[in-house]
DNA sequence: TTCAAAAGTAAACAAACGTTTACTTACTTT
DNA sequence: AAAGTAAGTAAACGTTTGTTTACTTTTGAA
């Protein structure tokens, strides 16, 4: 039998995450996304059950899936707190930032109900995204480094702010300045160290 | 001649935010929003040029408006830093907790390009939203008592993690815990208050 | 009380939507 | 080399989209 070309479904999914980070995600259209990937619209029905299915697989695992490997790179749950959360800022920086696609489905993760529910599914069945991030804050929780919170309020606390920081970056690029760079990001990191960690032996 | 009746653009806005909020931006229609309204399609035509027009409204007037109206509600730039912040996190947590479609819509604002670009030139074209806020952070700058960042970079460290716990009590919500509460909150508030402190008198 | 005029409605427009049908192509297996 | 089968295409399906046309209602002012 014919074998599945790869390079189509790559070019399905890459020009959809274009199309939504060019003109939102209410303006994906399968017949607009079969037309850019110069593809029949029944070609991305082999491939995804319906428009729904594509979604959810484009976010989950071509967007989540290398966004958490990207994160995670290099980085492991033993290191010391201030330099596990550098390292784990400069990747989601230097990966987002260059991954503009990736970045805006994220953020659309964060409004369209279809995409957060899928996200909060996947969370619950099979383990967390991001899990040795959860054991790192935990050995830090254990050691006294930092206050006990649940982990989605460290996660608020210590994360969020990245985030915007990358919004901040792109809508930047617009207008051509370059405020965003990693001595900056380094900078907040720091901050954001500062406010978390417990004050042992000070007054 | 006949005048406007306002319940009617009212029903528009308050129908459409809720649209938006329990489906998603990508499944509002004009026709599904009038229905929803008991109204003709062409009744918002009356009252706005067309989809995109509507949209921008709803952001920028209906929930921007409303939005900095409450979150700046008892709040002065001459506060001292650690009260105005607090007021600032609460206003912000206790109105987005009790308008959901608020709070969806301005979550899409940092996902849709349309809305994106609505905003930045709302907030150039005629000064910015929150500028009480920007006035308060150049105060506590130039008295010393917090780092001489770019007020975006402000905005990132101090307010992202409130919107991010917003995210979260919505999370909650929907699986029936309640761990993101006003006392958490205030917590989190004096970690991040802690963060950005200058500590002049230390080490 | 009449009447201009805007507000509002019901129905329809072409275009685009998500999806499918009927068919052809390309490749693996025998 | 022939057969068989999934991949892929072109064209179309019925529906829904954003928007408009043609008409009716409601109102304040004359």
């Amino acid at each position: 039998m014919r074998p599945k070309n790869l390079e189509k479904e790559e070019a399905i999914r890459s020009i959809a995450l274009q199309i939504i980070s060019d003109e939102g995600l209410e303006n994906l259209s399968m017949q607009k996304l079969a037309k850019a990937a110069n593809i029949s619209p029944r070609t991305i029905y082999i491939k995804y059950e319906n428009k729904e299915d594509l979604l959810v697989k484009l976010f989950i695992e071509e967007v989540l899936g290398t966004y958490e490997k990207a994160v995670l790179e290099n980085f492991n749950p033993e290191m010391n707190f201030s330099d596990g959360m550098k390292k784990l800022w400069l990747n989601t920086f230097n990966f987002l930032k260059n991954n503009k696609p990736a970045f805006s489905l994220i953020q659309y993760g964060k409004s369209s109900p279809l995409l957060n529910k899928a996200f909060q599914e996947k969370n619950i069945q099979q383990g967390s995204f991001f899990s040795p991030i959860h054991t790192f804050l935990k050995n830090h929780v254990k050691a006294g480094l930092i206050p006990d919170l649940p982990h989605d309020v460290h996660r608020a606390l210590l994360f969020s702010p990245i985030q915007d920081l990358v919004a901040e970056y792109f809508d930047h690029l617009n207008r051509e300045q370059q405020i965003i760079t990693e001595e900056v990001i380094l900078t907040c990191c720091e901050i954001v160290i500062k406010g978390i960690t417990n004050q042992k032996h000070n007054g």
